[in-house]
DNA sequence: TCGCAGCCAGC
DNA sequence: GCTGGC
DNA sequence: GCGA
């Protein structure tokens, strides 16, 4: 397994997992290894340098393909579909590039000959520089340049609600239940246990490594010309999302490309299933694009000139629209994989990692997760009311649950300026919860925390606050919880309560009112500019960059508009804010 | 070749 | 650091 | 996977 990190929970469940279809996960690398299963973060030259293969005595057995380099998702996916999957561009990792992209350079020895044996196109996903990890991060979607709506045109006061869309990371895999042994085995049982790591690097020597390199090829690349305050003054900032007015959404039912969305987004789960969040993101991108036009697409040569569209998504839109299907598809996630994992994802706890854990261990219904007794305790509670959470609030009804936060809160309060945000803002016509922001003018952060645990207290006692998910009641300036409220049926829905500074309102009534996909654009955007932008406010980007708390001198924090115009984007209604 | 938003919380 | 969430 |  690349890369070998025992201590890791994750790799511990896949290793055991392995072991029960009757394979050996081994801490070194030699000719007896018949499968290198690679993290979809990493690419075949870092695997390579990795298993320090420059070694020459192995490198005969990779010549003969004896020893396969596939993804780590491979071995589920096998046992998903019954069978060997053979050597296919979703599963088979290319150890060296194909002639035109040189890639990192590999050692001395282990040049580009073997390119050629290598069956087809999946590039190798690229790495960040500074994380390598078999795992990642979060959650993340689409960004600039790929618009697409919803619309709604109405006024109202308040109101709606929306969507989201949440990616993420990895995944790990493998088999469940019995089924599937003994073609797996066939495969695998050769794999030899060989004691102990002789062979790996660590993680800083092959950072150090690609640093190196780096310096060596890496173009020059200019960097933009920027003010003395840092500033960037020009760039093509008509390709952001977040530039693009929000017209009506033609990709309603099924648009002019429906087919070839449908298809590009199986594609786009196989990868957020896989992990690969960058292709999950680029995919993502395509599709809204896609879902922007008014017309068919039909050839790459009209889908390159798309945003967000390059010229391998081009080619596959053009497959897809002559033979009606993708052959990359073939391989992918065996059926009903993805429905499964959606159930899971949507108890509050359980991101990609738990759901294709959960998954590789069997489970495939509620029934199956409330077996478990290692629940936490927000998994639990929303497990519990599976039902209700997972139902969009109608907007009239989050009406209800915002007045009734409103009115208590006046009563502790009657200063404190309430605004019902998120979706609702966007006029949205459902919402999937009840996004509310507490503000005050002249008010510290600690009166603020003040009156929101009165607030909590009332709700409690008054019964329609139901649950606290997160956000410590102390002096937390924001509150994750759920409420219940008879007009709603006393269903229970999230609350996301965020206090925020008078100063800050600016900027957290744009953060706060998304969508997601638009605040990525927006803030990609300053980013590009010069600036940083968070919920906080607008700022000159810090000198040393990185770094999650470094920001430079705030530029604008309270004034919505002038953080639009600073930035140059048009400051468009809420409801013109849906993206993707 | 490199970045892809930027934070926060819990473990 | 990893995972999950807004 | 895309774009700079
Ligand atoms: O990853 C995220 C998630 C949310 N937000 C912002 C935008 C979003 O509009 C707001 C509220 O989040 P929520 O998850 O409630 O999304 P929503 O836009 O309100 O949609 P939904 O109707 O699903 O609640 O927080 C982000 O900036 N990044
Ligand atoms: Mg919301």
């Amino acid at each position: 397994m690349v890369p070998s990190r025992p201590s890791s929970k994750l790799y511990q469940i896949k290793s055991k997992k392995y072991d029960e279809y009757g394979a050996r996960v081994t801490s070194s690398f030699d000719k007896s290894v018949s499968h290198v299963l690679i993290d979809p973060e990493w690419d075949g030259s870092r695997t390579l340098k990795y298993l320090h293969i420059s070694a020459g005595d192995i490198r005969p057995e990779i010549d003969k393909g004896t020893i396969h380099f596939v993804r780590d998702s491979w071995p589920s996916a096998c046992i998903e579909n019954k069978q060997l999957i053979p050597e296919s561009p979703d599963y088979t990792v290319q150890l060296y590039s194909p002639a035109p992209s040189p890639e990192t350079t590999p050692e001395p020895e282990v040049s580009q000959k073997l390119v050629q044996t290598v069956i087809s196109p999946e590039k190798p996903p690229k790495l960040k520089k500074r994380d390598i990890s078999t795992s990642s991060n979060t959650s993340l979607s689409p960004e600039p340049d790929t618009p697409k709506q919803t619309a709604i045109d109405d006024l109202n006061p308040v109101e709606a609600s929306g969507a989201n869309t949440s990616i993420e990371n990895k995944a790990e895999k493998k088999a469940q239940d019995g089924s599937g042994n003994d073609e797996l085995d066939s495969v695998i049982q050769e794999a030899e246990l060989q004691e102990h790591a002789a062979r790996f690097l660590s993680d800083d020597e092959i950072e150090h490594a690609l640093q190196t390199q780096r310096k060596k090829y890496s173009a020059p690349y200019s960097r933009p010309k920027r003010t003395s305050d840092g500033r960037v003054l020009k760039g093509n900032w008509d390709t952001f999302l977040c530039m693009k007015a929000g017209e009506d959404n033609i990709a309603k039912p099924d648009g002019p490309n429906a087919l070839v969305i449908n298809i590009l987004s199986l594609m786009l789960h196989h990868y957020e299933a896989e992990g690969d969040q960058w292709r999950t993101l680029a995919y993502r991108k395509a599709i809204a694009t896609l879902k922007k036009q008014t017309v068919p697409v039909r050839t790459a040569a009209q889908a390159v000139k798309l945003p967000g569209i390059g010229s391998r998504l081009a080619d596959k839109i053009e497959e897809i629209n002559k033979t009606g299907d993708l052959k990359r598809l073939k391989y992918t996630q065996g059926e009903g994989k993805f429905e499964v994992l959606e159930l899971l994802k949507r108890i509050y706890g359980v991101g990609n990692k738990t759901a294709n854990k959960w998954y590789s261990e069997g489970i495939r219904t509620l029934d199956d997760v409330r077996e478990r007794k290692d629940l936490t305790a927000n998994q639990q509670t929303s497990l519990d009311h599976y039902e209700d959470f997972a139902e969009r609030i109608p907007r009239d009804n989050v009406t209800k649950h915002f007045e009734r936060v409103r009115d208590a809160v006046h009563e502790i309060d009657p200063e404190i300026e309430a605004t019902a945000m998120g979706s609702y803002r966007r006029l949205q016509p459902d919402c999937g919860d009840i996004d509310i922001i507490l503000t005050k003018r002249n008010a510290s952060r600690h009166d603020l925390t003040v009156t929101l645990a009165k607030l909590l207290d009332v709700l409690f006692e008054q019964g329609f606050a139901k649950y606290t998910f997160g956000g410590i009641e102390a002096n937390s300036m924001r509150w994750l919880g759920a409420s219940a409220h008879p007009d709603d049926g006393n269903k229970w829905r999230r609350m996301d309560i965020l206090l925020v500074p008078w100063e800050e309102r600016g900027a957290a009534f744009i953060y706060y009112t998304g969508n997601d996909i638009f605040n990525r654009s927006m803030r990609l955007l300053a980013q590009k500019k010069g600036y940083r932008l968070n919920e906080k406010g607008l700022f000159l980007a810090p000198h040393d960059r990185k770094s999650a708390g470094a920001v430079g001198p705030l530029v604008c924090g309270e004034d919505e508009e002038k953080i639009f115009e600073t930035l140059g984007v048009p400051n468009r209604p809420p409801h013109k804010r849906i993206i993707g």
